[in-house]
DNA sequence: CAGAATCCGCACAGATACTG
DNA sequence: CAGTATCTGTGCGGATTCTG
């Protein structure tokens, strides 16, 4: 996911000329977290670190508990070594994945969620439920889209 | 986000030699939807479509109701014409969002959610609040993560 | 076993110009 | 106003090789 442009930092005018302004109030007033102060939005800082193509499966795999490096691997199908480690790294820092490295030879790493890991696999969940709940939909609607044009 | 690789698409066999069969048991079992039969994922699934840099944003913005093009472009600070167009285009053509387009001159084009897309904005709003309630945590975890190495 | 390092292709997205 | 068309560059992620 691309990272924010500097326009996205600008403070923003929803102030209208037209009649828009009456169907469009500001945003903050509805979506209350779509934009704030500082010019960032959180769902897009949120994003932007977990939106990528592996993390929320990562987290996802990593909710059963604590899981070894090649475990890991194998269970997310597809992921290469390097987007593993990389992804995984990108959760440390971010404080969602504990490593754990034990000095044993060959060396023995685990992984697991932190307690904020675990909080943000539920609304991950939600997210989850609704694909199931409704990929097959998305798919004929796709499918209709296409169809008639 | 990058499309699902050929790799993605086979079965997975978690069945390990080792003991870490005890500790990670079959993934189906606990995560419910991070793999199915067919060897998709549904939340990759939806990710592939909404995951991208400015779908979700749109999606939060049209939930306050109608929004024509333009006055949308306004109140995504940041968004080129050509990706919102596009953005716009894909979310049509997934049935999350409905096209309207009145026959005036200058013409008028209004943009809604469909059922289908509130529907979906319920656990995009629960990403939201996440973001809301744990950013500063997660900036504070990458600074001492960022510190200390 | 769990990685680090390097190389590289290509898709995503920005910028710009033009139009019904 | 609400788009299309084209060109371009950047960075994400795959493949491969090497190591403690």
């Amino acid at each position: 996911m691309a990272s924010q442009t500097k326009a996205m930092q600008k403070k923003i005018s929803v102030v209208d000329s037209d009649e828009t302004q009456k169907t469009v109030p500001l945003l903050a007033d509805t979506a209350g977290f779509a934009t704030n102060e500082d010019g960032t939005c959180p769902i897009r800082e949120v994003l932007d670190r977990v939106g990528d193509t592996w993390s929320l499966l990562v987290i996802l795999n990593l909710q059963q508990g604590t899981v070894r490096f090649n475990a890991l691997r194998r269970l997310i199908e597809g992921i290469s070594q390097r987007m593993l480690t990389v992804t995984l790294r990108s959760l440390e820092r971010d404080g969602l994945v504990l490593r754990i490295v034990r000095p044993t030879s060959p060396p023995e790493v685990e992984y697991s969620l932190t307690p904020l890991g675990m909080s943000l696999a539920k609304p991950i969940d939600g997210l989850g439920q609704w694909a199931v709940d409704n990929r097959h939909m998305m798919r004929e609607e796709r499918a209709r889209f296409d169809a008639q044009q």
